[in-house]
DNA sequence: ATATATTTGATATTGAGTATCAATCTCAAA
DNA sequence: TTTGAGATTGATACTCAATATCAAATATAT
């Protein structure tokens, strides 16, 4: 990710910790730095076992506690994959997207589907429902599954 | 729900066993039939719950066992609506719907929209995915919520 | 400098669900 | 009807994810 975009991202934090009369600690920001170098989907406790390696003083709580204030902010949005702990993943510079999770080898495809946001709207509005988040998962089985599956 | 169909969901599950080399015990006739009574959007814990206060003997790894084969079974699904526990409802009687979630009420609202599933279908079919399930949760807040904010 | 508020990390606790295991039950075969 | 292999049960211990607690350390405003 280009370090204009991520200037950016670290300002959109300080300013929602500003705004909330929170402090931009050193641990909040190592946190969010490491989110930003490695970011795809993770998990809080994968961060914190990872961070922990580099900075052995950081912890397990305070992690888990950014990872819910950048939920908050809105940098970060939660996703579940189908398991029981949750799975984070940067929200800024992409499209909203959903998810397609293989149930054989793990992997996530991502997929954006206009229609399918569209008439997501549509359901809301006709209920009258002002919508927060939403979120899509199909769960089967990927292309390269089904091939080697074949072959078997 | 009428008996015919209840009877109906009862020998299904009893063709499911049989065909497992499972057997249909007391307690997961108990378990199934309680589920069938006051069948809605229900928990393992507070089914546990529920059931133990009429027949004490049961335990807590028996509801949550059966309720894993019902969903095995396919007669009830499981679903999220945003907790981290897992909710579960009945598969039968019922075309697959998807739920708005009103975050400050609780209240689900289910809904059922074909132009959606066919998006869906047409998305795996597009990433040569074979779906398994897929679930649509939108979360925010429902008309009710909308209208009595407005008067605070 | 000092009072006030925020943050931290260690640790305990909760909540949801699973694993273990001895005791019990079921049922087909002897 | 007895027997024994296999299935089931309930109590309990455990795992895993996440939250709550709290004293010590930091930061901020005055």
């Amino acid at each position: 990710m280009g370090l204009i975009k991520m200037n950016d991202i670290k300002e959109r934090f300080c300013n929602f910790l500003k705004n909330n009369n929170l402090l931009l600690t050193e641990q909040r920001e190592t946190i969010l730095n490491y989110i930003l170098s490695t970011s795809y989907h993770f998990d809080a406790e994968q961060l914190y076992v990872q961070i922990k390696s580099e900075d052995s003083s950081i912890g397990r709580a305070t992690v888990f506690r950014t990872v819910k204030l950048l939920e908050s902010s809105g940098l970060i949005r939660k996703i579940r994959l189908g398991k029981s702990k949750s799975y984070y993943e940067l929200t800024v510079k992409k499209k909203h997207h959903e998810h397609l999770v293989c149930q054989n080898c793990g992997r996530i495809i991502e997929f954006i589907d206009p229609g399918l946001e569209e008439r997501i709207i549509k359901i809301a509005r006709k209920n009258h429902f002002q919508i927060n988040k939403h979120a899509v998962e199909i769960f089967g089985i990927c292309e390269d599954c089904l091939k080697s599956t074949k072959n078997i």
